[in-house]
Formats: structure tokens, C-alpha cells, sequence
DNA sequence: GATGAATGAGGGTTCATTCAT
DNA sequence: TATGAATGAACCCTCATTCAT
């Protein structure tokens, strides 16, 4: 229900794929499944996994409690579904900085800046939250989570640090060890804060700079290279 | 709860009082009140705050329903002294270390070590997993937590940091955001991928000790001084 | 509720969608509430608000919990909704006969008898012993039974007499306390002991007549005029 | 309880048996029953009889459970109990005006006016109420209740109206049914709004008196003799 | 295929009654 | 004997799931 104009645009699309195939089969409208998710997320990410009711979602999503369970076999299914889709969300574009190796510090600052904003903004905790919370009782949930997701992101982190070591300006004996620690500075005091509630707001931009900074400025003095440091000298100069 | 001298002191005096005059009155038997706590350990640590019922806690606990809301109002009066429960038990004696300043590299590993294990225990994970869990339906519960556990541990790490800076060991700007850093540094890539289920088992000894050694030296080789690389120079010539 | 046209219509509009789409909406379905409604009377009439259980009414209702709760909020509600269909029956037409006047004294007579009559009937008495039970839990009940029953009973009355004082019939100081009189001497010694079930079935059609007729005697011997005395006296020598 | 002679009686009975043996027998104790009752009846009075709950009235009596349950076998009887006491209560005393028959309009209007207004006085409404209700599940409480309360009172105005009759006052073809019509007469639509709720205060002693006055005219203009209209004129000559 | 009214097990909580002390 | 802590059945109500329409 709510947007008349997701309505219609709704109406042109299921007219579009009445013509072409008649009907979707069942449990296969894409443009319903996605409908039945953006329902979902509203509520789950709201209420967390026990206190959200199918009823919430089926108001929220504007269809049938029948169709939901034609699409999900049950709420935990339309959950995990959900839970997937979060991911893909959050970390979508999150590395990107990482791709086009450039000034090594500003590059690290950059990319951690996006990091920490994404990780500790309000509705990414409430996600994580609620995927932690769940963990216990679907164990799968969160594992799979991390997997595709903050792993990922590690080991793209990993590749660049390595480059970075190649090119002389690093110098890393467990590389793998060297991607944590880097994630972990730049999120220095902030995730556990947020993920606990003790912070009750996403940390500001500013705040989030001077995190990042001194994490950078940590990292790199502890594995920087006289190359780099001659480069950064060289650079300030000019 | 909170404070252990006066816990003790009811304790002794709910001892006398039960061999005086045979039986602890409504809601005061120190003894049933644990029990019930410890059925409630294992089925909210097990489902979370929604998920168990009180039902479970009272097959769990031995006790009748009615003798549950004679010793806590409600489900989640229960749940919140439960949770104050573990802070208490997680947090005690883990910063003992830090009391003794010795060796400050020896120092930093060990208690860092003590910090990783326990944060990483199968146990404390859970606990850590049922708080943020319920964060979401009770958020003065995690901020608590919080407030009263992780808080007060990194306010003696400052206090620690701050008295090596003193003795010349240490150059910090900002002691607060360093004493994050270094916790964050002892825990890298540990914790997330416990709390996310993603590691099903707490790290082994040694793992801990390769992170924390790591973390330590990224941490000195950021913030330690000339005279800690010269103490450390001449200690390792002896 | 209320309105017993709007009622009928209602219903009629009902039948017709139901006829027409096949099935009422959550909540709508006349038949639905009226079976409710139908066990719910028998228990609540039986045991009285408190010691009525909801299960119960679902057994005797033969529909779910659940659907009680779709057509009635709680139990509360249910029990309210139940009274005013009551009081509806219970005081549906019992005034008609005030309607054409006539006859003075037998007019009095048959309308005194159709009161008494159902006031002091098996199921009026169950009702009416409900209500005033549960008038401690729900004071508004009471009170608005009284109200929209007795009351306006009353008022018919009222006006009854004024028209007989203004054909110079009777002459009466207080109209409002003497329609109360006329009603209590009509069922004198026949309320109070059929409430506090003293007697455990309802008068005869006899004794009624009998208390009745009495009644009214002492009523118009009272409140009678010259005028009304010889227009008897003229009656009965027809 | 009831007779009063029976309890003084009783007591002294116990009296000596604690002096033979030291303490009165299990459930024996009067002074403990009567604190017992004094706590019901603030309970049950107040909240109705499945309001109130056991724990209530051990906090109001000052005593413990298991001796309320000495006492008597369960609540039902423990209501039983007080509904025999407040019955005494009530009704004491409140037929003593007619034993000295004097001026017989102004003793008609003084008892009326102490019937009325003990009948509509807040607390005996209040328990009223609480018998009514309970009715349906103790059927025989309200019989009792009305057997021994009104029906006595009732056969105390019967003698009297007897009484007067053979004094040539009165004229009175059914004196049992006059008796009930002159009490109806006496709470003429006071007794219903109370009972319902739909006054929520006890009527003025005004409006009390207005009632009675204009009762007692109705029931002596119905049922008076010329004798008795002679001496009221002569009475008021004087 | 989509709907949403109906289901009924199970939720948290209360309280009359019992029985060890 | 008197106590009141403990019991557990029963309370009202919710909601994931089903299935007639």
C-alpha cells in the first residue's frame, strides 16, 4: 500500500510480464519477492526477528499473508532472504576506493573513512543487531552474513596491502593479521559502542576523520617503509 | 548484584537468618535465587531474550512458575539481573594485570592476552550475543553493559597508558582514542568473526598470543619513545 | 448497537456483499458475531464476568480465540457489546402499550403486567444480576444499562401520566417521582426477591396480575381524580 | 453468626477452655475470626468476591494464609462468612422504630426514612452488589442473604400494618403484599439507580425524606381508614 | 494464483491452596 | 499452632500458519 506510484508502476510491470508470459509462476515474481522483502526490511530491521509479526509485514509490504508464504516457506526463511539482501546492500561499493591504488595514506584514509561510516551508521548496527541477535537461534545466519560480507571486504584489503608491499611501501609479515588490525584501528572505540547502544547515535563525520587519521598514522608507523616515509616527505615539500 | 563486599555481607546474613529461623523469606533465599538465574543463564544465553520462555526457565531452573515472579517481577527484570550477573563474573579480576606495572611490552601482552580470551570465550560470546540481541527491545540494557563492563575496563587502560606515558615510555596524543586502538589491536579479526558465529569456536591459546604479540608491537612501534626502545635494548642484552 | 434500524441494515448490506464476494470481512461477518455474541451469553449470563473464562465462551461459541478477538477487542469489550444486545431485547417494545392511550386503568394494568413480566423473567434476572456484578469492575456499565433500559422506560411513563393529568385524570405534584412509584408497586415484593434469588423461578402470569392490579389501585386511589372516579363508575354500569 | 446471644454465649465458652488450657482450639479463636472477617470485608466489599484476592485479605487481616485457611475451608466460605456477618450488620436495629407504635404517619415515615436510607447507603449497596454477583455461582448465598435480611424486616412491617389495621387505622385486604408495596413505595427509584450504578452517590437525606413523605401519603390515602383521617385532622388542629 | 479469516498452541502472568518449617 | 514460600493450573491474549474462497 502507502505509494500510490510503486503502485502503478507495480500494475505496468505485472501488465508487462502478464503479456509476455502470461503469469509468473508461483513464488517466481521477482517484482513481488523484492516488494515482500522491502516489507520485510521495514519491520525486521525495526523490531528485530521475534518481535516483528508476519502481520506487520504483510501490512507493510501491501500483500496477502497466502502470498508471502507462497514466496518464503516461513518467517525465519523470509528473514534469512532478507538478512541476504542487507548484505548485499551494505558492502555493495564498499571497497571501490580500494581499486584505484593511488597515494598510499590518503588511499587507507579514504577507504576507512567509508568503512567506519558505513559499519557504524544507524540502520548498517540495526542490521548487525539483528543478524547477532538471530545468530543463536540460526546459526547459519551469521556466519553466512560475515562470510559474504565484512570477509569479503577483508580480503580486498588484504590484496591491497600486499600491492602496497610489492611496490615497496609496506613491509608486512602476516598480511592477513595487518588487514584486521587495519579495519580494527579504523574502528577504534566506535563499533562496539554502537552495537551495544551505548551509543545511541552514528558517530559524526568529524569524529569518524579523527579515528581514522590516527588509525592510519599507527598502521603506517608500524608498517610503513623508509620508501614511503621519503615519499611522504617528498610530497609535502612540493 | 554490583557491589561483591555487600553481596557477601547479605549472603552471610540471609545464613544466619535461614539456620536462626529455618527458612529465607519470600524472595531473600540467596540459594534459589541462583538457581533460578542459572536456569535463566542457560535458556536465554541459548535462545535469546524472546525466544526463551518462562516456561523453559522454569523446567530449567527446578522452580515453580509463581516462585520465578516472587523473586524478579518480570521476564525481563529476570533477564536484566541475569545479564548484570555475567558483566560481573565476565569483567572481575580481567584487569588485575594492569594493577602491577612491571615490564611494560610483558605487561601490554599479558594482559592483553587475558582481554582477548575472555572476550573471545564461548561463554562471553554468547553473553555478548543475548545483550545485543535484546539491545534492540531494551536499549538501556546494552548501553549498561557497556557502561558498566567494556567502559570501565578502558578507563583503566588510560589510566595505565597515561602512568607510561609519564615514565617517558610512551608519546600519546590522545591517550582515549589509543587506549581503543590497543584494545581493538588485541582483538583483530577475533572478535567479529566470533560474535558473527562465523569462528564456532574461541580461539586457541596461541592464536590469541599471535594477535596480541602483533598488536603490542604495532602499538609500540606507533606510540613508544626512545627511552622504551632503549630500556627494551638494554633489557635484551642482559 | 444503538440504532436497531441502522442494525437491520447493516445486516441486510452485509448478506448482500457476502452474497456478492463470497466471504465477509475480518471482523464483519454477521452470522460470525452473532454466534459469539450467542456463547458468549451463555457463559457470562451463567457465571458472571469474573468467573467467565474466555475458553469457555470459545467452546460454547464453537468459533477460535483467535476469532474472538478479531470481532472484540478483549474480553471487556465483548462483555459490553453482550449487554447492550441485551438491554436492546430485554426493553424492545415493552412500552408500546403506553402508546394508545385508552382505558385508563387497564391500560396501566397491561402495561404494569408486560413490565413486571419481564423484569422478573428467568433470563431478564440472570442479565440484570450480570450487569450489577460486574457494575464494580466496570462502573459505566451499570450505568449506561440503567440509562438506556429503565431510564428511558421511565421517561415513557413520565409522559404517559402528564397526558393522563392534562385529561384530567389523575392530579399529581411530583410526575417524575410518581412514575417511579407506579413501576415499584408493580413489582413489589417480586424484584428484589427474584434478584437476591430468593425465589428461584419467575412469578406466575397470576400473582403478577395480582400484584399489579393492587398496585395500581393503591396508585390511582392515590393520584385518581373525581373525573377518572365517575368515568368508571359510569364504565362499569355499561 | 446472627444471634448475638449465641456469640456471647460461645465466647465465654472459649474464654474458658484458654483459661483450662492455655490456647483456644484450631479455628476456634473468636478474636482472630472476627480480624479475619474485618479484613474480607474491606476486600471483598471493595473489589467484589473474584477481584479480591486471598493475598489481599491476609494483608488486611494482619494474619498469615495458612490461618485464614483454618478458619475456613476456602474464599467461597470465607465470603459465606462475611455475607452472614454483614448481613447482621445491616439489618440491626433497623426494624426498632416500629416496636413503639406511636403516631402512625410519623412512625411510617421514620422507619421509611432509616429503611431507605440504610438500603441505599453507599456500603450496603456496595455489598448489595457483591452478593448479587455472587449469586450465580453460590445460589443459595443471596437466598440466604435475603431470607434472613429483608424477609425478617419485611414480617416486622407486616405485624405492624396488622397491628394498625385492628386499631381501625388501617384497612388492608393483603397485608403481605401492602407490607412489600409500602417498603417499594419507601425506595420508590432510589434502590435500581443505586444498585446499577447509575447514581453514584447515596441520596441526600432530602431527597430521602421527599421519597418517604410522598410514599407514606400514597400508602395511607390507599389504605387509611376515616378513623385515622379524624385523628390527623384532630392531631393537627391542636 | 492470491487472499485474509480462522485456527489453536503457546506466550507471560496471577493466585487459591498446600505443607514444610 | 501459625506461618508464608512454593506450587501449578488457569487466566487473557498473540500470532505463525493454513486453507476455503
Amino acid at each position: 500500500m502507502g505509494n500510490p506510484a510503486a503502485d502503478t508502476e507495480k500494475e505496468e510491470c505485472e501488465l508487462l510480464e502478464s503479456l509476455r508470459r502470461g503469469r509468473p509462476a508461483a513464488g517466481q515474481d521477482p517484482v513481488k519477492r523484492a516488494q515482500i522483502i522491502e516489507g520485510a526490511r521495514r519491520v525486521f530491521i525495526d523490531k528485530g526477528f521475534e518481535a516483528a509479526s508476519m502481520n506487520d509485514i504483510t501490512r507493510e509490504a501491501g500483500v496477502s499473508k497466502g502470498t508471502i508464504y507462497v514466496y518464503f516457506a516461513n518467517k525465519e526463511e523470509l528473514f534469512e532472504a532478507l538478512i541476504e539482501e542487507e548484505r548485499g546492500t551494505i558492502f555493495k561499493n564498499m571497497y571501490d576506493v580500494l581499486d584505484h591504488f593511488d597515494h598510499l595514506r590518503e588511499t587507507l584514509v579514504k577507504f576507512g573513512m567509508v568503512l567506519s561510516a558505513k559499519i557504524t551508521s544507524a540502520k548498517v548496527i540495526l542490521a548487525q543487531r539483528t543478524v547477532i541477535g538471530a545468530s543463536e537461534r540460526i546459526p547459519e545466519l551469521g556466519s553466512r552474513f560475515y562470510e559474504r560480507g565484512p570477509k569479503r571486504g577483508h580480503d580486498k584489503v588484504v590484496i591491497f596491502l600486499r600491492e602496497a608491499a610489492e611496490r615497496g611501501l609496506l613491509e608486512i609479515e602476516d598480511v592477513e593479521l595487518a588487514a584486521y588490525q587495519f579495519t580494527e584501528l579504523c574502528l577504534s572505540g566506535l563499533f562496539r559502542q554502537c552495537i551495544f547502544a551505548y551509543r545511541t547515535k552514528a558517530p559524526t563525520q568529524a569524529e569518524i576523520e579523527h579515528v581514522v587519521r590516527s588509525g592510519v598514522t599507527v598502521f603506517l608507523k608500524a608498517y610503513g617503509t623508509d620508501k614511503l616515509a621519503a615519499e611522504e616527505q617528498a610530497a609535502q615539500s612540493t
